[in-house]
RNA sequence: GCGGUCGUGGCGAAGUGGUUAACGCAUCGGAUUGUGGCUCCGACACUCGUGGGUUCGAUUCCCAUCGAUCGCCCCA
């Protein structure tokens, strides 16, 4: 019996792989074009970092994590997000001491959650995301949130939609939340059963909630955008501003609510028009607890991540092709011994220039031979019989249009990158 | 962790309690002895996911198991 592929990764074969080719180079290129830099940090860490960043009471360090004891007996965790892993090397790497602030990086890599898979989500999935540490300006938040939907609208996805919210602050959450309990428990028979157990793990996520019982008792609940303190308001504005001066709509929903326990303040999502029940193909937000959380100084920071999936999930779904090139410059056919060791000879030539080549390697017959030239998408066929060998050129057939021309030997890389 | 659907050649996809298991695509060969994309002809299944049960007989019925997929929870 075979071994097959665990469940929730999957293989990026030939002819998709230039889909992630592409989408990795225009995650790379809009962030030159916003002065990002690139950070690669390990695909495991201590898993304390995650416990301590993520938070104890997340689904994520609850039950998602994919966590091993090492031969050192150390506990190790596969990296459940990029936020943590990040933050950490900004703080062991004294990035804050560096001259250019604030800290704009970018990542893009592998990330692990244990869960059940389904469309848009798997156990092992790739994040691109972006976080910059050291700013509390409203600007930067703007900023960010420019990056993702500029990166988005390039690959051609239409319909986006940006949602964002504030959650307020170590002051005004925690005031927000009780008002919240306060004004659900006297309905909490109501609920329904996942949000009973909500109300005191995180009674934010009830507002969240898709069941209709649940959306009609917290219709009236307070709302945290009408009672945040006197940092977090002026803040939320700001932001607003900012997306409105850089013409980037977006709806204000004072229910969004983020899962990870970091998250201050500015909190946003990117919905599209997409496949199956998963519409959201970024989230981000502030964090200006989290460096101090890992032990640093108390700077302040935000981010987004996003999942190249996804991504590619929505593009297809919205019927967006990528340009991507799978063309072949030459593919060689030799009749004979003697061309076979000729075309072998212009394979090396033609590849040294540049020219990227192919021939045959399955003693195939001519007819078979081009018809696999024509699978690989090749702009020409070069042909080597006897005829061709004796009198010292090559047949160079034309495969757009059928035409072709003989070139002496000495003239075919000139002819070639002439074309 | 819970629920739905599904599991037949490289891929897609019919089908029946009884024996030669359709078809389409792809592949290879031929028509066209050195010329592709069109057409025609031909070739191509040691286990119909795995294990067990019912039966004279199961790929078809039942049970279990594994896997895939979609959804819930939660998230990217």
């Amino acid at each position: 019996m075979a071994i097959n592929i665990p469940r929730g990764t999957a293989d990026v074969l030939p002819g998709e792989v230039e889909l992630w080719q592409y989408i990795e180079k225009q995650a790379r290129e809009t962030c030159k074009l916003f002065n990002y830099r690139e950070i690669r940090t390990p695909i495991f860490e201590h898993t304390e970092l995650f416990q301590r960043g993520v938070g104890e009471t997340t689904d994520i360090v609850e039950k998602e994590m994919y966590t091993f004891i090492d031969k050192g007996d150390r506990s190790i965790t596969l990296r459940p997000e990029g936020t943590a892993a990040v933050v950490r090397s900004y703080v062991e790497n004294k990035m804050y001491g560096d001259p250019v602030q604030p800290t704009k990086l970018f990542y893009i890599g592998p990330m692990f959650r244990y869960e059940r898979p389904q469309a848009g989500r798997m156990r092992q999935f790739t994040q691109f995301g972006v976080e910059a540490i050291g700013s509390n300006d409203p600007a930067i938040d703007a900023e960010v949130i420019a990056l993702a939907m500029r990166f988005y609208t390039n690959l051609g996805l239409k319909e986006l939609h940006l949602e964002i919210n504030s959650v307020g602050c170590q002051v005004c959450r925690p005031i927000h939340r009780e008002h919240l309990i306060q004004h659900l428990a006297e309905h909490k028979d109501e609920l329904c059963d996942d949000c009973k157990s909500r109300l005191d793990r995180n009674p934010l996520r009830i507002l969240d909630c898709k069941n209709e019982k649940c959306k009609s008792l917290t219709k009236d609940a307070p709302n945290i955008t009408e009672h945040l303190c006197e940092n977090c308001a002026p803040q939320f504005e700001a932001v607003k501003g900012y997306l409105d001066q850089v013409q980037i709509p977006y709806t204000v929903n004072p229910r969004m609510v983020r899962g990870l326990d970091y998250y201050t303040q500015t909190a946003f999502e990117i919905m599209a028009e997409g496949f199956g029940s998963i519409t959201t193909v970024c989230g981000g937000g502030r964090y200006n607890g989290l460096v101090e959380q890992i032990g640093g100084n108390d700077m302040p920071g935000i981010g987004f991540a996003l999942s190249i999936e996804r991504a590619l999930l929505t593009l297809k779904s919205q019927g967006i092709e990528l340009p991507v090139d799978t063309t072949l410059d030459c593919y060689l056919i030799a009749l004979g011994e003697e061309a076979e060791k000729k075309t072998t000879v212009l394979l090396d030539q033609l590849r040294a220039h540049g020219i990227a080549a192919d021939k045959d390697y399955l003693s195939r017959k001519m007819k078979a031979q081009l018809k696999a030239a024509d699978r690989y998408g090749a702009r020409f066929v070069l042909i080597v019989g006897e005829d061709e060998l004796k009198n010292n050129v090559v047949i160079v057939k034309n495969m757009q249009d059928g035409s072709q021309t003989e070139v002496a030997v000495s003239e075919l890389i000139s002819y070639i990158l002439a074309q």
